[in-house]
RNA sequence: GAGGUUGUAGCUCAGUCGGUUAGAGCGUCGGCUUGUGGCGCCGAAGGUCGCGGGUUCGAGACCCGUCAUCCUCCCCA
């Protein structure tokens, strides 16, 4: 094969019977953008559309330069005119960015978005993880209450609901604020430096770059030697207990459950109090299908005024995966009200104009250009999902009426031409 | 970025010890006499065996490289 899609990435197709991977049927897509959209309207969230790319300081300074992202996963690159860009690697700086620009909380005192979007990596793929997967994620600015925090986290919990994905277990935790937290990793490195030497290669690594991430190590040994370390909850200033029990206390109010995980850590730099990740075992070895948090500086840290924000991402193709392993019917699509059937040269050329008229008329309707048979036209029929069959030959012609087949009860009706659009309608 | 797996028709796969012209099912197309679909029967098309090199009288099979894929890490959605 001469041109292949780049590595990491998928074309999204048309629905076919022999798709080679169920999550790239465009009719999946559609299906999962409309329910997060009537969702996020119910909700009471707008749409933003922002770049796909950005000033590559921006996700510098938002991500945090010493995160994974940050460091090697960015698509960067010069532009002509000597601009630093890259593709966007997240969804909640850009997001940030525009909100910031376009003073938005001058009409919106709290700003509730969502957004839909492609988001680009620069790692190695597998199942799950690619190099442009889609993201959509809400972000709500200007509320600081751990009431809004139990809003955004029982919206995604309420997408899952509404697909129907299975097995869902929702983590959360409370990282503080950035002085409870950068006290609290003083004493997480003074426990863990003495142990240093018995700990794993990525351990030591992870105790210069991000010490926080040795508490979610995989290694047996490592856990081991973590088990009396002290724990983030102690640290937590007064302020972000209470927010933290105040969410909780909605949560169990709205029946959403959750496990405590005094362990989890995301890999942005900009969360504080919540932080949640959603997780399937569906989907290999990439369990999160959605992660969020509360991010109280960073407005303020892209140049807005100090206002506090909490949001989340939730991975397009992770979410398809999950519903095809946990094997969920996906809503089939209705194909046209009509496809019509000529037979001969002379109903080929009513056909096309009545084909215009039916459409102008506001009839979704679709003809068989080939001048096959009319069982194969039948059979064309019944594979679009037409509703109906509109068979016209020639005698049919000489009457002003035509044949309007029912695909599904198989009922036929003569019906004269000037009624067929309203006929289609019903 | 590290280690490993698998690449044969549009899809899922078979292909023996290295041996003639590479197969099946599904799908597609055509037919089973005039203009009636989902089933059935008959038939056809469709393959640079991922790509490049090597070994051999002979390679889909063995070796090397490369690309893609999936898996385990790293990290993340």
């Amino acid at each position: 094969m001469r041109y292949v899609a780049p590595k990491g990435t998928h074309d999204i197709l048309p629905a076919g019977n022999d798709r080679k991977d169920w999550a790239d049927d465009i009719e999946k897509w559609h299906w999962l953008e409309s329910v997060f959209q009537d969702l996020c309207a119910r909700y009471g969230y707008e749409e933003v559309r922002t770049p796909t790319f950005e000033a590559t300081e921006l996700f510098k300074r938002a991500v945090g330069e010493g995160t994974d992202i940050v460091n090697k996963e960015m698509y960067s690159f010069v532009t002509k005119g000597g601009d630093d860009i890259t593709l966007r690697p997240e969804g909640t700086a850009p997001t940030l960015r525009a909100y910031v620009q376009n003073r938005v909380w001058i009409e919106r005192p709290v700003a509730k978005l969502y957004y839909v979007a492609s988001i680009f990596r620069y790692e190695r793929q597998q199942k799950g993880r690619y190099r442009q997967h889609h993201q959509v994620g809400v972000e709500a600015l200007g509320a600081q209450g751990p009431d809004i925090d139990a809003e955004v986290i029982s919206l995604a919990m309420a997408f899952f609901r509404a697909l129907g994905i299975p097995r869902l277990t929702l983590k959360l935790n409370s990282v503080g604020t950035v002085e409870s937290r950068v006290r609290y990793v003083a004493a997480l490195r003074e426990f863990a430096e003495p142990l240093l030497p018995k700990m794993s290669a990525d351990n030591q690594r992870r105790f210069a770059e991000n010490a926080l991430r040795m508490l979610d190590s995989k290694e047996e040994r490592d856990q081991e030697l973590l088990v009396d370390a002290p724990l983030l909850t102690d640290y937590l200033d007064d302020d972000s207990r209470t927010h933290f029990d105040k969410l909780r206390g909605y949560l169990d109010a709205f029946g959403v459950s959750y496990e405590i995980d005094p362990r989890l850590v995301r890999g942005f730099d900009y969360y504080t109090r919540t932080a949640f990740e959603i997780q399937s075992p569906d989907v290999g070895s990439q369990s999160a299908l959605a992660g969020g948090g509360r991010y109280d500086r960073l407005i303020e840290d892209l140049g807005g005024p100090a206002t506090p924000g909490i949001g989340f991402g939730l991975g397009i193709e992770r979410t398809l995966i999950a519903l095809q392993t946990a094997q969920v019917d996906v809503p089939s699509v209705s194909g046209p009200a009509a496809f019509l059937c000529p037979l001969g040269a002379s109903a080929r050329d009513a056909c096309v104009t009545l084909l215009a008229q039916l459409r102008d008329s506001g009839v979704s309707a679709d003809m068989d250009y080939t001048g096959r048979k009319l069982k194969v036209m039948l059979e064309q029929a019944d594979r679009i999902r037409a509703r109906n069959a509109v068979i016209l030959g020639d005698s049919e012609l000489a009457e002003g009426i035509a044949q309007v087949r029912n695909m599904t009860t198989k009922e036929q009706t003569p019906v004269p031409l000037k009624e067929l659009a309203q006929a289609l309608l019903m």
